[in-house]
DNA sequence: ATCCAGGAAAACG
DNA sequence: CGTTTTCATGGA
């Protein structure tokens, strides 16, 4: 049974650009028969790959079995699913929440030609062919990113599944827990007895704590952030604690859909070196004035969806 | 041991 | 003001 958790509505945000989703999004609900699990059938129009998708690194909550089937938190409820060629199964949401933390609304065709101008990109877009960027809920999505800083996938896997045990609501989900987000303010001073210096963070410990503080006393922060130019929202983000330009455009582009949200990490930074701006410099920390070179490139090269483009360039990635 | 990992805050000139 | 140092953690 899930647990209802009053108050605690999953905030997704509506901001799909008029101009690339779909009025009819072509998938289609197949007619129930004895099967008790739902599924969705996918057209081969629009592309999906439930494992570049959430296999791509901008999600830190899934798993995958051995045979197939993924596992993840959402917001209060536990998802199932899994992909056999056309047809998605899933199970834990209704089908529109699946829809909708696909991106399955939005023409993924005409996202990828938009940035398909250049032979690497198009290999890119050929390997990951059929990745999504999902829609995060928010505060998840930021709490992850400020886990994030100077580490890797794996250890931030493991905090964000630490504070979810230590804090979050518990979900019984065939017969295992599982543990949904913590709400801010369970993290924050209004929480009672908060257990943080236990999670591991290092020294992100107290980052996470003050921006939970300040995110719980801000009443519909998130559709403030929502509302913002990616400019103005960006500027938002970084100031709070944790939070610089690199985490602020991972916010944005996961969690706000601000596609023109270009985050250049040492990955992206040596892939743009390799492949688009030979000048930049190799081996020595990111500047200012480098980041802001590759972003404006990135939106030269890659236009208004380079968040896209960006991620096609990380989930190739080879390393 | 040394270096690296989806960096950012603090200290420093 | 831009630039360098420090920060906690675990894996390679």
């Amino acid at each position: 049974m899930l647990s209802s958790s009053p108050g605690a509505a999953c905030c997704h945000v509506n901001s799909v650009p008029p101009d690339i989703s779909l009025k009819d999004s072509g998938f289609h609900i197949t007619p129930e028969e004895n099967d008790p699990m739902p599924t969705l059938v996918l057209h081969t129009d629009q592309p999906f790959s439930l494992d570049q998708t959430l296999g791509c690194g901008q999600v830190f909550r899934w798993d995958r079995t051995q045979d197939g089937w993924w596992y993840g938190v959402v917001g209060p409820r536990v998802i199932k699913c899994r992909q056999d060629q056309s047809t998605l199964t899933y199970e834990g949401v209704p089908e529109s929440v699946i829809r909708h933390y696909f991106s399955l609304d939005m023409d993924l065709e005409a996202i990828t030609a938009s940035f398909d101008h250049d032979p690497f990109i198009h290999g890119a877009i050929g390997q990951c062919r059929g990745l999504r960027l999902v829609r995060q809920p928010a505060w998840e999505c930021l709490c992850s990113y400020i886990c994030a800083t100077n580490s890797n996938i794996p250890m931030i896997r493991r905090r964000i599944a630490t504070i979810a045990r230590e804090f979050g609501k518990e979900i019984t989900f065939e017969e295992k827990t599982y543990y949904a987000f913590p709400e801010p303010d369970c993290i924050s001073c209004h929480g009672g007895d908060h257990a943080l210096a236990d999670c591991k963070l290092g020294y992100r410990s107290p980052y996470v704590f003050k921006t939970a503080c300040e995110i719980a006393d801000t009443k519909h922060w998130d559709k403030t952030i929502a509302s913002l130019s990616y400019e103005d929202a960006r500027r938002e983000l970084m100031k709070f604690t944790g939070i610089g330009p690199k985490a602020a455009d991972c916010i944005l582009l996961f969690a706000f859909q601000k596609y023109e949200s270009f985050p250049v990490d040492v990955w992206i930074r040596r892939i743009m070196r390799e492949h688009y701006i030979p000048t930049l410099s190799n081996n020595s920390a990111l500047t200012g004035w480098e980041y802001d070179t590759i972003r404006r490139f990135a939106l030269r090269q890659f236009g208004s969806y380079c968040g896209y483009a960006q991620e096609y360039l990380y989930a190739a990635r080879e390393g």
